[in-house]
Order: structure tokens, then C-alpha cells, then sequence
DNA sequence: CTGAAAGCGCTTACAG
DNA sequence: CTGAAAGCGCTTACAG
């Protein structure tokens, strides 16, 4: 290997070709004006012919910039609102180059007064970016275009809340996770004909609607001989998702299929675990936790779909940088994949 | 949020509190020796007293370190083969903080004599970690055992060696991943009764035989009423691969399934299109790659399942790179997730 | 066993 | 519109 491909171009000698200064060399790669249009197209031609690639950390390294990054996270005591809030604070240490410091701010995500209290609250100028997990509830989407009107970058998380003026979204496409819901449900249920039950947390919350609307739409289109009943609400609360499958077997007896949009399964497992109706539905749920691994790991529960919440949360943050930088967004960089889990690929 | 939150300590700080120098730090910082005792403790206890942690991209840009790495990967044409190698040049880019320049060589995976001559080939001295896609074969072992001895790190990439002396295995456990298509598979066939036919490139590549056995295993547990075929060898040919699918069909007129556990898909399919069974056998493949999309989006295809590869060209470059610092490994950091993929969650 | 000083590749006031 | 120089937080010979 020729020695040459060892050390390759800096800024330095970009400037000696070029034949200016090193802050100049700085104002043509980071578009600063102020360059004349003869001078900078002899930077670039001499980046072009160095094959000049800038050093990020050295880069980063000079800057010394700090972002601060809140984060507006679920209270409720939930493995999803666990995971989620630990992925978050391990997310800055993950990125190498950048300085960040977050903090986190909690709020009651289906009572929405309250998040649009914790909302309001907020001081746009003391962060440099903010990323929600909101509901699509009325006010929310104001609070949150006050925000970006005030200047701060602004992105959703897991749930979006496409009408208002946040930049970006990270998560899921949740629309195809409850297709893939719909999907894995028909095809384990093969020809077998029955009703299937739904349980939502809140259908003010958006993540929530789309996948009973993908759902639906697969059921609908290729598995029209199982029937969907009504979906049903329980605020993401154990005790309610319980009686609500209870509710179920007493009046579906051809129960053999439920889906569980959002939280509640514990709630979900004992009803099913005391009732014990043969054969028991087949059970589709979100969200990978310690105790719904073991309930796959059991066979209690059939397939569980999942987000990775560490890549949420570190492009979470990477999208928030990108919007302080004014940098495009990276085509692709915002969706996280729909994780689709059975007892043998459990990470 | 107090001001002193946003500036962290530095190796300055360290050594102003601890009464000694930056290169005192830096030495008990790094481990090196010949720093006494009682020195070292006082450093240890600023550090721990300041909170320090240092900077990774600092130490980096100082060192000015480039490794130089170097990947055996199959020379023969296919999506896959195709997609590693791309995922591997792209790698290097996603590192913030080190330098790597990495070199590719090809290989003839199938002949495992023209594996060992590019093995054999490799000058241990001109690399400072190698990356190896080897077969299990005779002579293999010893090659890369001669390459460990000779004091570079190895580490094997999508199938592993495991008698060897290579330090790590980069990749999906492939027995999982043949559980996985095995659950899929009786799932989607219920119950119906039928004979599943499976097809491998060569019973020499070991992450074809774990994938066969994994098959084998859960079916033999959870759906006896299904037959497996003996094993059949494509060579990883499309050609070859389509003339098994034909006699399969010819030989097994209850045949519902096949398990397609490596490459030769396009033959596959275009057997299966040509003949048009009814109804067509549940079909089970590895890898997406762009026509293997379009065969799962056309519903020609069931269920795909699928490595990550640019997360595993990631991950060889920082085990290689741990390697070389002698850093313990980082637990779970070396195995890659077994993706699931059906029409809605393609990514 | 320990330290002073140069340097890694950029950015940032400041001066002109 | 452009440049000289200091500095970001570490590491590395070299000297003692």
C-alpha cells in the first residue's frame, strides 16, 4: 500500500495549494460568506484535487460547542416509558464527536392538560433543541409551533404530531407496524374463521390510531373471514386491560385473535392466564420488555413487534444537531425499523 | 442549570488537582506503567473527584493512529456478497474518532482450495487486523490459527470458525436464525400436513449447517406432522438451485414449503414461476436485496430473514479496533439481530 | 519515576 | 474580503 493513502489531506494543505490562509480554507468548507467567488472556487478545486475530507473530531474538538437537548418523556409507569427514558440518558455518550447535555422533563401523556401544561412551561431560549413524545390532542399541536416559532429546533418521538410545525419525526412508521400486526395475525391464524379483539391506550394518541388503522386495512383486504371488533380504550392501565379482555371472552366466544396496540399487557397476561379459554387467542403485542420476553419465551404471547429505542434516541439527538447545524436532513435517517419478534430472535 | 454542568473536567484539571503533570495523567489514564503507587492513586482520586472522562475524539486526533485492516469476502456474484462488500467500504466513514483504511480481498468461497491460497497469500505484517467470510473447511482452520500466531487479530464475519483461534465472530447466531425460519414456517402452515424442502449452498459453510439444524430442531419439536427433505446442495448457483426446486416438485407432490437457507433465490423463483405450483409452497429466504424485495412485495416470497450488514461491517471494524488496543470486548457488542421481514416492514 | 513542550487538524476572535 | 495566532483536550518523544 503506498504510504500516501496512510495520510491524507488537511486543511493545510488545502490552504498551500490554494495558496490563502487556513481561515479562509474554514469559511469555504463551512459555506461562512464573505469569501470572493475567484477565491473560493480555488479552495474548492484544490479540496477536490486533495481529496480533502474534513476531520470531524478535530473539527468538533475546536469548536467546544455544547448543545442542551430537553427531552419531554411519558410519566407513566410503564417498560416502554422505562426503556425509553433509559435509552435517552445513555444516548449522549454514544456520540463521539459532540458535546451534549439533556435533561428530561416528564408528563402524563393520555390526561393531555397535563402535557400541555408541561408544555407551556417550557423556556424556548434556555435549550438548543426539544424532542416529545406528544399526544395529538387539542392545544399540543400550538404548544409545540410556539416552540419552533420561537426558534427552537423541535422534533417528535415515537408518536408524531404531523399537523404542527415540528421538524422532524423519529420512530416507527406506525401505520405499517399495525399492518405487520394484521399480517402475522392472519397468517398464524391461517383459514380459521373468529373474532379479534383490539386494545388501545388512547386514540387521542397517535401512534395508537395508526395501528389499528394499518390493522384494519390488512384484516379488511386479505383476511376478510376474521372480524375486527370495536377497539377498545384503557388508558395504558394494567387493571383496565384486564377487565376489557375479560369483557371480550364473555362476549366473543369465537375470540381467537387480540392485539395490543400500546400498554397493559401485564394486565392482558393474568386475565388470559386465569380465564385460560381454549384455545387461547392468539396474542400480538408491542413493545420488547423484560416481562414480555419471558411471555414469549413461555408461549403466552405469540409475536411481539418492537422499536429500538437507542436508535430513536440517538437519532433523536442527531437530528436535533443536524437542525442546530441548519444541515439538510439525511434521507432515511429519521424512520426506525418495525422489529418483528418470536422466542428464537429475541436480542 | 448550573454553568458548571456544561463544562466537564479536563486532563489539565486532573493534573492540577493531583499535583503532577499531563504526561503523569495520561499515563495512569492509559494504563502504561511506571508511575508509582502512591502517584497513581493520587491521580485515580482526582479523576474520580472531578467526575473526568476523557475525550474521546481529543486522545484520538493526538495519537493520529490509522489502522489498516483487511477483508476476505466472497468473490462470487450475488446480492448479498455484493451488499457486505458495499457495507464494508462504507464502514469506515461511520467512525467518528479513528482513522481505519481498509483493503478488500476476494475469495472463492465454495472452492475452499482457492480460500486457502488467498488465506495462505496474506502477509500478517502488512495488516493490523484481518476480517475473515471463511467456510469451516479443511486447511482453513490452520490458516487463520498461523494468522493469530503471527499476532493479528481475526475475526470472522457472517459464518464463523469457531475451532479456530480467531478472537471474535462477527455475525447472527445462524442456529437461531434457522429456528426462526422453521417457526415461520409451521406457523404459516398450520396444520396442514406436507412435506418442506430445503436448500443450501454448501454443507462446508457453517452458517448453512446451523441454519439446517435450527430448521430441523423446531420443526421436529413443534410441527411433526411436516416432513423435512433431505438437505440439497446448490453450490449457491441459481441455476442449480432451480433445477432442485423443479425435482423437488416432481419427486414430492405434497411438497408446501421450502426453506431457502443461502443464495441461488433467483433461481428459485423463477422454477417456482415457471411451473406454478397450487398452491405455490410457503417460501422462507435470507437477505433482502433488491429483488428479493420485489419477489416479498409481489407475494412471491413469504417471509425473508435477514442480517444487518452494515451493522456487522461496523461492528468488525470496532472489535478489530478493541482488538488492537487490547480492550476486553463489550458484552453483546459482537452479535448482530435476526431481522424478520414481511411485506410491511421492509426497511 | 516524572515533566516541559510540541503537535494532532480544525475554529475563532481579532486585526487589517 | 483575508490572514496570523491562540486554543480545543489529549499524546508523544525526549530529557532528566
Amino acid at each position: 500500500m503506498a504510504k500516501n493513502e496512510l495520510k491524507s489531506a488537511t486543511s493545510i494543505d488545502v490552504a498551500d495549494m490554494a495558496g490563502v490562509s487556513l481561515a479562509t480554507v474554514d469559511r469555504v468548507l463551512n459555506g461562512r460568506r464573505g469569501v470572493r467567488h475567484e477565491t473560493r472556487e480555488r479552495v474548492k478545486d484544490a479540496i477536490e484535487r486533495l481529496g480533502f475530507r474534513p476531520d470531524a473530531s478535530a473539527a468538533n474538538l475546536a469548536k467546544r460547542r455544547t448543545y442542551r437537548f430537553l427531552f419531554v418523556l411519558p410519566s407513566r409507569h410503564s417498560g416502554f416509558a422505562e426503556h425509553l427514558e433509559q435509552a435517552v440518558k445513555a444516548a449522549p455518550a454514544a456520540l463521539d464527536t459532540e458535546r451534549v447535555v439533556i435533561s428530561i422533563k416528564k408528563a402524563e401523556m393520555i390526561d393531555h392538560g397535563a402535557l400541555l401544561a408541561t408544555l407551556r412551561e417550557i423556556d424556548p431560549s434556555e435549550w438548543d433543541g426539544i424532542a416529545v413524545k406528544a399526544t395529538d390532542a387539542p392545544g399540543i399541536r400550538e404548544a409545540l409551533d410556539d416552540l419552533v416559532d420561537n426558534g427552537v429546533p423541535v422534533v417528535t418521538l415515537v408518536s408524531d404530531v404531523p399537523s404542527s410545525k415540528r421538524q422532524r419525526y423519529i420512530g416507527i412508521d406506525n401505520t405499517a407496524a399495525g399492518r405487520v400486526a394484521g399480517n402475522l395475525m392472519g397468517r398464524f391464524l391461517h383459514r380459521l374463521e373468529g373474532s379479534v379483539g383490539l386494545i388501545a391506550g388512547s386514540l387521542m394518541i397517535r401512534d395508537h390510531v395508526e395501528r389499528w388503522v394499518g390493522f384494519e386495512q390488512v384484516i379488511k383486504a386479505d383476511f376478510p373471514h376474521l372480524r375486527v371488533l370495536p377497539v377498545a380504550e384503557s388508558s395504558d392501565n394494567c387493571d383496565v386491560a384486564g377487565q376489557i379482555v375479560e369483557r371480550m371472552l364473555d362476549e366473543h366466544r369465537d375470540l381467537i385473535g387480540i392485539y395490543s396496540i400500546s400498554a397493559g399487557n401485564k394486565g392482558i397476561l393474568a386475565s388470559l392466564e386465569r380465564l385460560k379459554p381454549q384455545p387461547r387467542p392468539t396474542l400480538i403485542v408491542h413493545e420488547l420488555s423484560p416481562p414480555i420476553r419471558r411471555a414469549l419465551l413461555d408461549g403466552a404471547i405469540d409475536a411481539v413487534i418492537n422499536q429500538d429505542v437507542e436508535m430513536e434516541a440517538h437519532r433523536a439527538l442527531r437530528s436535533l444537531i443536524a437542525l442546530c447545524k441548519n444541515e439538510p436532513a439525511l434521507g432515511g435517517h429519521d424512520r426506525v425499523g418495525i422489529g418483528i419478534f418470536l422466542r428464537d430472535n429475541l436480542p
